[in-house]
DNA sequence: ATCTTCGTTGTAAACGCTTCCAAGATAGGC
DNA sequence: GCCTATCTTGGAAGCGTTTACAACGAAGAT
């Protein structure tokens, strides 16, 4: 016995037994001012008695659009792309419209399709989680004048919807409390450096160490790319410098308890030995022993704030609307001590 | 400048310029044998150089499927739900099935609706994670033959698809494993007890100690609901007892997280004097000090499996499929220690 | 040479809805 | 009581596909 088709109870079939036309079925539906309101009434009795529920396709194909937007992220699995999902579900989830979600994995050129197509009526707008390549695309979805919205990505540029977290100022407080800390030479291990949120993280680093005027001497600075690993590799590499670093500034979390497990396993102590800071402000980070402290930046609430910013642009696609900055903050918890005066 | 609905090539336009009726597009997209080979380049070749791409909604509405499968979520942000997620979606990439996520927020009622709507002919299977009621769906998903598999969700007495883990074995195997350190005074904090998986592993527990003839006094078992201040509380309740235990296994990770609070905060040491255990292995468990002891739960490839289930169904819905159940496994960490003989 | 039979292609009729236009009904103004 | 303005409703024309069916030509069989 196959699913049968023909079961599924059509806008007809409701005007019938509610003895009106169909087309009064749809404006009843749509909330059209337009309907006497016992016709009303009656309709959407009908509609409940039958269990009428609208066909998503249909509507869209008849009426334009999908109630549906997009949203692609580069990967799940960090506890970081996760939260700005949640953010963006609690919002939407006060709207009618559904959230469908992509994943590139990573990819630059999957990305660039996805969008090509995706932008070509299968949903509405668009929520571009960390986007890889956008300089690829932006063009063509701005002047289509398809809706988008980039989450923590750096603008490229041109005035575009977007929004972020004050990475520079997040690096720049978190530095300047460690050199008031009494440490003077601080390492710091970069995310991936084609990431613009990168780039404003290390600016943030040696703004900091600039303006107390500190070293900056560049072996403290060790390229990683986000991952746990080059947390690790990153710390043992600062670590056997001949002159090492008495506290380590990873770019994210996830390094930062890489760099953890890199110190204990030579039988350092965390912060007696070395001071650790992190970015993000994962869960995890207030679990870790010591407890993480880190800069918090507000993953669910720039995935809340980028969809009202979308929804906005989906009431009104001709309103300008730039990039908007979270702020992040410095999180203190245990992993950071006084630089020891016997230095 | 508003976006241009005519802007999109339809497969009409590919017709012209192919030289071809629409019809044979059709079949061409479709890969349909009945089309000569050079007719079929030359379509292809419109197809690339007009940037065409198929109209979703119009391809849903006329051949009835959607290729679309539904997720429907508790929650978002435990860490659990999101492994499961990943496993879905790597397998769902692996298709040209598109995913769209529906979060109930832990609501029975929502959850219910959702499931009505979206078999309703908007996603062509659905997927369910931990659902709350399915006694009120199952029956008509089933009699309507429409595709879904259950994931983490012990039967309904009914044999429906669905994956889940052997929560009674894994719970068996932590309690032993603190039995044979000697424990003699384990402390139990129960998940959510609407949910099978938490039954389950309650009832793990209580074989374990009969098995091996322990103490299973009542006073030893809170019943929590699977949230980290549960945790806390639990152990709290249990410390507090005459004869508190000298072991405590958490149903979950997260509450396991609350219970060290709490022993902590006692200024008691773990695992020198309470041994700890939980369940799931979510990441956090690796990153707390000392490391969590746990049953691992393969959630990650849950969510494969599920996917793989749901695929079989949409291919040969006749097919007949059960329960799958996927190993659990005690994960031994640093958390648990001998029981003091002092005792 | 005629009849089949493929292999290939064109065409019409859905799919369930939105939206626009026109028509019927109703009420107000003179 | 008649005409116009307003409210309400019906119906047609798509939206871009799929799919069943018909049609056409070419090749093989008789």
């Amino acid at each position: 016995m196959k699913q049968n088709r023909s079961s599924r109870v059509t806008i007809i079939e409701v005007a019938e037994k509610a003895g009106v036309s169909f087309g009064t079925v749809s404006r009843v539906v749509n909330n059209d001012i337009h309907v006497k309101k016992e016709t009303r009434e009656r309709v959407l009795q009908v509609m409940e008695k039958l269990g009428y529920v609208a066909n998503r396709q249909a509507r869209s194909l008849a009426g334009g659009k999908s109630n549906i937007i997009g949203v692609l992220v580069p990967d799940l699995g960090t506890g970081y792309i996760e939260e700005i999902i949640r953010g963006i579900d609690a919002e939407l989830s006060l709207s009618d419209l559904d959230l469908i979600l992509y994943t590139t994995h990573r990819t630059a050129s999957k990305e660039t399709n996805y969008v090509a197509n995706l932008a070509k009526g299968m949903v509405d707008g668009l929520l571009l989680v960390l986007p890889r390549s956008p300089a690829d695309y932006i063009g063509t979805l701005t002047s289509r004048n398809f809706p988008f919205v980039l989450i923590d990505h750096q603008g490229t540029g041109r005035n575009c919807p977007a929004v972020g977290a004050t990475n520079w100022q997040g690096a720049y407080r978190a530095t300047e409390y460690l050199i008031k800390l009494g440490h003077s030479r601080i390492g710091f291990i970069t995310g991936s450096m084609d990431l613009g949120c990168s780039m404003d993280r290390l600016e943030g680093y040696l703004s900091a160490l600039r303006t107390h005027h500190t070293n900056d001497a560049p072996e403290l600075i060790y390229e990683g790319t986000f991952a746990q690993p080059d947390g690790y590799a990153g710390a043992s590499a600062l670590l056997d410098l001949p002159n090492p670093p008495t506290a380590i500034f990873a770019s994210n979390d996830i390094m930062a308890l890489g760099v953890m497990d890199a110190v204990h396993s030579r039988g350092l102590r965390i912060p007696d030995d070395v001071s650790i800071v992190g970015f993000d402000d994962i869960p995890q980070s207030a679990v870790v022993r010591p407890a993480l402290t880190t800069v918090n930046q507000p993953l669910e609430k720039m995935g809340r704030v980028a969809t009202q910013m979308l929804l906005d642009l989906l009431r009104q696609p001709e309103k300008e609307s730039g990039r908007i900055e979270l702020p992040t903050e410095l999180v203190i918890r245990d992993s950071c001590q006084n630089a020891r005066t016997t230095e």
